[in-house]
DNA sequence: TAGATTGTTAATCGATTAACAATC
DNA sequence: TAGATTGTTAATCGATTAACAATC
């Protein structure tokens, strides 16, 4: 096994994976076979075989895959310990039901700030956030070491919070506004786009 | 060409760039390089050509492609006309954002019905919807031909909340919790996780 | 004309699938 | 033992990429 970049369609399903592992160690299961991995994240279940018995054999015959311990051999593939820092800008009700969501920490990730342009909103508490104006936004980011930037903005307002984040410092930039948000080389954006993957789910339900 | 399916890769990939093209038109422009392309979508320039060039010579050398021209095109392909019916289930922050976004519209999908288990939350106005009790579910997705439920409810409500929208007969489900929700054959869930796409986004900073 | 970008080829690599022996 | 499911092979198909002539 070279310790090379994985390809990366490896590296998304390898991600999905785990991702389903968590939420079905949480539903109280111990195992899960290959099948019962495809029906949920729609990938082949030979592909999903291929994918792990790259690594090792993670599995038993007749039972399937342990899942802790399948747990624990991806995130040592995908190189996942820890905790990393998220800053959400918008705190509207995208901004709010993410910083609320528990679907991140899952995955170590920690909601570690929450900005909003409004005046108004400055000061107003969600969970365990307080709302902080966009003046604040680079020291916060190199104090928290803040590397993932989520923009809950609105789409006239999406460049400029991006804009924000990459001068203080972040590398990663996860838009969930529909506008399109550009970076220099260097920053991945990574754009959440609903209406097209529903345009795509539909293709297959009219064909 | 033959009217086949498209390939899994060519359909997703068809409604990215639609999604780009019309984020693309709304900031004014007129025309758009398969390089300009690939930045958004993240594929490459030549994939992208090779793409639209099964279907005709939609671009112009030197030029690139008309933005008006190639939205159509690319709808004709996907079958995409018309409008088409969502319901949303949860009217927490979530679903509100969800249904008062506009990032569906763009596509033609309406948010028709917004639904909630909480008595509380029920007759409130949310845009122009007011959200409705779980026991309407049923009626509503037939009078209004729903062909699509979008999950917007705490993970121990998600399955439930689907059965009740394929109950009704939705073919497809929008997943947006954390959940695992099962289906039968013929109804489709397309489940986000933001925390899977961050795991992925991680690996390749990390390597 | 000069510059830019498409459309297309060719070569390589990864994904997909069926099938099945191995084995829990 | 019987049933289930992995690990693996082999064959095919789609994706990726570089390169470049065609042409706007």
């Amino acid at each position: 096994m070279t310790e090379e970049r994985l390809p990366f369609g490896v590296a998304a399903r390898l991600s999905r994976y785990l991702q389903i592992l968590t939420q079905a160690k949480k539903s109280g299961k111990s195992n899960i076979s290959s099948r019962m991995l495809s029906e949920y994240s729609n990938v082949n279940p030979t592909q999903i075989r291929r994918d792990l018995s790259a690594f090792g054999k993670f599995g038993k015959r007749g039972v399937g895959y342990n899942i802790d311990y399948l747990t624990g051999r991806i995130k040592e593939i995908l190189h996942n310990s820890g905790q990393h820092n998220l800053a959400v800008m918008g705190s509207g009700n995208l901004g709010t039901a993410i910083a609320s969501s528990h679907a991140f920490a899952d995955h170590g990730f920690n909601v570690a700030a929450l900005f909003d342009a409004a005046p108004g909103k400055i000061g107003s508490v969600v969970g365990s956030l307080t709302v902080q104006p966009l003046s604040e936004v680079s020291d916060t980011v190199q104090e928290k070491g803040i590397i993932v930037g989520v923009l809950a903005v609105p789409p006239e307002a999406a460049q400029a919070a991006a804009n924000m984040l990459m001068k203080a410092g972040v590398r990663i930039i996860f838009n969930y506004s529909e506008a399109l948000v550009d970076a220099p080389p260097g920053v991945a954006v990574h754009s959440m786009s609903p209406a097209g993957e529903l345009l795509y789910a539909l293709y297959f339900y009219l064909t």
